[in-house]
DNA sequence: TGATATATGCAACAATGTTTCATTTGGTTA
DNA sequence: TAACCAAATGAAACATTGTTGCATATATCA
């Protein structure tokens, strides 16, 4: 039998160069198991009220300064995060995605196979990062729109 | 003598089909005076602290209703605000540029002149509104980081 | 099994978003 | 011009999130 890939927190946080607390194990583990984008609120949620925000606010900045995750911010300033993909256990992982967010019910995605095109700027302008986010209406609002205006 | 193009708070108001209150007027004016990208906190700053706060939210949110202004969220989940470009009086506008913001000094700005390019997404996402930033080193960081490590 | 650099948890404060509601007022009409 | 009214304002109130300082706890390593 072949045998499956384990995901383990703990090996992932310290291939990361992070110390590998129970704090950090709990929020990397919300991460895998969801394996979708989430909001702080969801996080939240997910993690019970015990888990302290103040850890949880500093341990998304320390992932997010390791690359284990990367920050969506969307056109009202709301900030939803996702685990970065990574192949195999190394540090290359890449962000330089198209990102999607529904406006009617919030769902957010990564379109991991739609690179950022490179754009040529005014050269007093040096770019570091590139942030492409599409607002629209996902399949599921579109059908129910449809669907009350008795157009199905 | 050419008559220069006056530009009248009131009258962009009006054309907007919004009551010209003392307070709007401050704002629009405010915008037209800087010309240029503000932070809220930049508004906040220019209007004084006598300026409700609650009234510049709102006045926000329906300038921007109306497309007078623009938001430009960056990745920290701050927002920006800038007027809206628009020839003559009409109410054709164009948001649809990219931006650049400097991550040193927080500069931001329009690129007027360049379009966000059309990406082809899966077709269970309905495109609405796109929003592309770049983020860097404006020419004046730039300067003076080389200038600090002494390479210029 | 210590030593120690780091992480955590709590307090405290700031900034911003958002709604409710009483009061004021800009624009319109008689 | 005066009166009317839908809309705007301002104050209060509350929530969320960001951020730092500091005392305490602990993961890791020698
Ligand atoms: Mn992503
Ligand atoms: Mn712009
Ligand atoms: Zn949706
Ligand atoms: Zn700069």
């Amino acid at each position: 039998m072949p045998q499956s890939k384990k995901i383990n927190p703990e090996e992932i946080l310290k291939h990361h160069e992070l110390k590998a607390t129970p704090q950090r194990i709990e929020v990397l583990s919300t991460f895998l198991k969801r394996n979708q984008v989430m909001s702080l609120a969801e996080l939240n949620k997910m993690l019970g009220k015990e888990f302290d925000r103040i850890t949880l606010y500093r341990t998304l900045n320390t992932f997010e300064e390791h690359g284990l995750i990367h920050k969506i911010p969307d056109s009202n300033g709301n900030i939803n995060y996702a685990l970065c993909k990574h192949e195999s256990l190394d540090h290359s992982h890449n962000d330089n995605h198209i990102h999607f967010q529904c406006t009617s019910c919030n769902l957010t995605v990564c379109l991991e196979e739609l690179e950022i095109p490179i754009i040529r700027i005014p050269k007093k302008f040096n770019p570091v990062k590139y942030i492409f986010l599409i607002e629209g209406i996902c399949e599921d609002c579109d059908g129910k729109v449809k669907k009350h205006k008795g157009l199905v």
